[in-house]
DNA sequence: CATGAGGATGGGT
DNA sequence: ACCCATCCTCATG
């Protein structure tokens, strides 16, 4: 019996799913927490609020996996009820599950792999978010400022409702003391949520720490997660070209905002005009950004040659001149 | 009414 | 000098 091919597994928590997040957030059981981060026991219950695609895609691996689960979960998001949808998890003769007993090493195999990729793929994405916000992976370094620039991504990411003033003037780290209560309180809804999101966040820096103190890589190559060699490190600041290219690589993420339709081409549209505006009116603190803006900043990409619309113009689609 | 092309101006680096 | 951000006019569907 074969392992899970981790690349056909990478390719189905990305791709079939595009449209991730947004919206739902999904209790995560505390024994299912403790079989997905046995490596982690002190990492804090955020993890049992993780309203992440992840989350979402090994709520449905770990019933597979098992047998079937009391779990309680509105069934409404579930993306994947039936079989046919799930073409990794059943591909013949690749039993990622294979339902029967004596199989529990190579269950437990699939679990620590899957274990290993969603930690993977966090720390991915707050890599990215560090890149397109130009702040520290780290909350406890944050300024005020860069709190507030976090606070309004994630609230604009998520689509959660506006925390409006309810952390203003706080730093990094005094945002880091403050209680799920504190942030119950402190917004009108959604606080647990905005707690969750940050409780990854810690505990993915506190991950980092533990890593490089131990010069462990088990879970990023050093290239992956280290590197000081892109745009967010330079100190320059980031082009709305290089923004916009940030977004285009996480579609899990960003890709009801804005996806690739060609991306060999460079082919891309803007899904959701105002929200990309907004996103990038966060990253460049120019809260009135909108699209009509950002549009004219693209079109001033015509004559250089970093951007064109495509052959056959269609509204909201622009071309990389240059596709990687 | 949202989009699109492009001129003008001014700010920040 | 460069990269927008802002504002504006006119055109298009």
């Amino acid at each position: 019996m074969s392992s899970p091919d981790p690349e056909a597994l990478r390719h189905h928590l990305y791709m079939e799913f595009p449209g991730f997040p947004h919206s739902h957030v999904s209790p995560w059981p505390a024994e299912e927490h403790a079989k997905f981060f046995p490596s982690f026991p002190s990492m804090p219950e955020y993890l049992s609020r993780f309203d992440m695609l992840l989350a979402e895609d090994t709520a449905w691996l770990v019933r597979k996996m098992e047998a079937p689960t009391p779990l309680t979960r509105d069934e409404q998001m579930t993306h994947c009820k039936d079989a046919g949808q799930c073409p990794v998890i059943d591909s013949p003769g690749r039993g990622l599950c294979p339902g029967m007993n004596g199989q529990v090493e190579v269950e437990d195999r699939c679990l620590e792999q899957v274990h290993t990729l969603v930690l993977e793929e966090v720390l991915k994405d707050i890599e990215t978010a560090c890149k397109l916000l130009n702040i520290t992976p780290d909350p406890a370094e944050w300024t005020s400022g860069q709190v507030q620039k976090w606070l309004l991504w994630t609230e604009h990411l998520y689509r959660l409702p506006p925390v409006g003033r309810a952390f203003q003037d706080l730093s990094g780290s005094e945002l880091c003391m403050l209680s799920e209560d504190d942030f119950r309180q402190r917004t009108s809804q959604c606080g647990d949520v905005l707690h969750a999101h940050l409780d990854i966040w810690k505990s993915a820096a506190w991950m980092k720490e533990r890593c490089s103190s131990e010069s462990n890589h088990t879970f990023l190559g050093a290239d992956e997660v280290c590197t000081e060699a892109d745009s967010s490190c330079t100190g320059q600041p980031i082009h709305l070209w290089q923004f916009l290219r940030e977004l285009l690589l996480k579609p899990h993420n960003y890709g009801r905002s804005i996806r690739w339709l060609n991306k060999e081409k460079g082919i891309f549209k803007i899904e959701d005009s105002a929200h990309v505006a907004k996103l990038w009116g966060i990253r460049k603190n120019r809260p009135a950004m909108n699209y009509d803006k950002l549009s004219r900043s693209i079109r001033q990409y015509y004559k250089k040659g970093i951007i064109k619309k495509p052959d056959v113009s269609q509204r909201l689609v622009y071309q990389f001149v240059h596709p990687v």
